[in-house]
DNA sequence: GTCTATAAGGAGATAGAC
DNA sequence: GTCTATCTCCTTATAGAC
């Protein structure tokens, strides 16, 4: 038991320097981007060598790349613990506050705006895609369903709700209205969802 | 004459080599973004040496910076030619048709959405500054005139709009729905548009 | 597994010949 | 003013000692 023990311990402890590493890197991420995030940089906040970074991560891109996997595990996990009873357009009200709150608490953007550099190298990542298709998979169902309970307008193309969604969660909107309109984090969250629900609903 | 004349022609044939810089560092930075442009592409592009480039803009921020500038002021140009009486929220539509349009074309989005890097840089750069308040002061107004005439909701803060505005112009579903959805530019343009207005217009 | 030290390569910027 | 060739720095990634 002693060595069953031992080895199980080390392996936690594995782990959690681990998370340490995404946490770091998710936040250097967030206020930097990922060309001026260096591998550096996430060593030294999370307190260890860089040669340690990569026992862990063997490249910059597959460090980046868990990141924002388990940014997605999160949405999916979040989407998973809606209310059944809750209709679909709340589901995706509930879905992009969850997404615009993480992004202003400092973390990232759901989705990797634009940046081609980035998006092409998750675009290789298969556990990635993986994730994405499925998150995709089930809101593409949750627009349907919407749609036919009218709560969203008929006459948009599934595509333009959807994307315009997405869009959202990495929308600029919440940077310029924190950096230069001095609004409160839930007022910004507020408007930007509001915003939004009223361009793709039904007139009430 | 012969020399003054002399003189203009070499004047007006650097002129146009510095046009034919801006237009490739423009065409580069929009397909793979400023960090992934390097001072080559550009020179490649163009025709010239990498040296020569250094002649007319002296560092990458400087060529970077002026591109930006150069679009503002036709974000200016065209804001200008607008008709007089066009009404405010027209106006609106106008120039966010025409900042689409650019992008669709393969230009840059007349606002740098998420990187820190570049809008650090351009922060800093007075005739960008210069310019950009300008057109946000104008902006400003024909939101006000806009509201004043119960074409935009009374109820969201002028920010809220002005920038969910500014946002538009660099919304990623363009890239989805052209990558993703192979929806036609034109459909595209009007989709964005029409939700957006929608979302922030008084109901008619 | 962790560190110090370093290799390897890319990209911004320039020296110096023409 | 333009080019060839080069400098310099930075960053990713690793070798090798402990």
């Amino acid at each position: 038991m002693g060595l069953l023990h031992a080895i199980r311990f080390k392996d936690q402890a594995f782990q959690l320097r681990e998370e340490a590493i995404l946490d770091a890197a998710t936040s250097t991420l967030a206020s930097k981007g990922f060309d001026l995030m260096t591998m550096d940089d996430v060593a030294v906040a999370v307190g260890i060598s860089k040669p340690s970074l990569y026992k862990h991560f063997k490249s910059k891109d597959e460090l980046v790349s868990e990141a924002m996997i388990r940014l997605v595990d999160s949405a999916l996990a979040h989407l998973d613990k809606l209310p059944g009873a809750m209709s679909p357009i709340d589901r995706l009200r509930a879905l992009l506050e969850w997404a615009l709150r993480v992004r202003l608490d400092g973390g990232l953007p759901l989705m990797p705006s634009t940046s081609a550099q980035v998006r092409d190298m998750l675009t290789r990542n298969v556990r990635y895609i993986t994730r994405v298709l499925q998150l995709n998979k089930q809101l593409e169902q949750v627009v349907r369903n919407a749609k036919a309970l009218g709560q969203l307008r008929q006459d948009l193309p599934d595509a333009v709700i959807l994307f315009s969604y997405y869009a959202r969660t990495c929308d600029p909107t919440v940077e310029y209205l924190q950096l230069y309109a001095k609004m409160e984090k839930d007022a910004i969250l507020a408007h930007l969802i509001e915003v939004f629900f009223r361009g793709v609903s039904n007139r009430e």
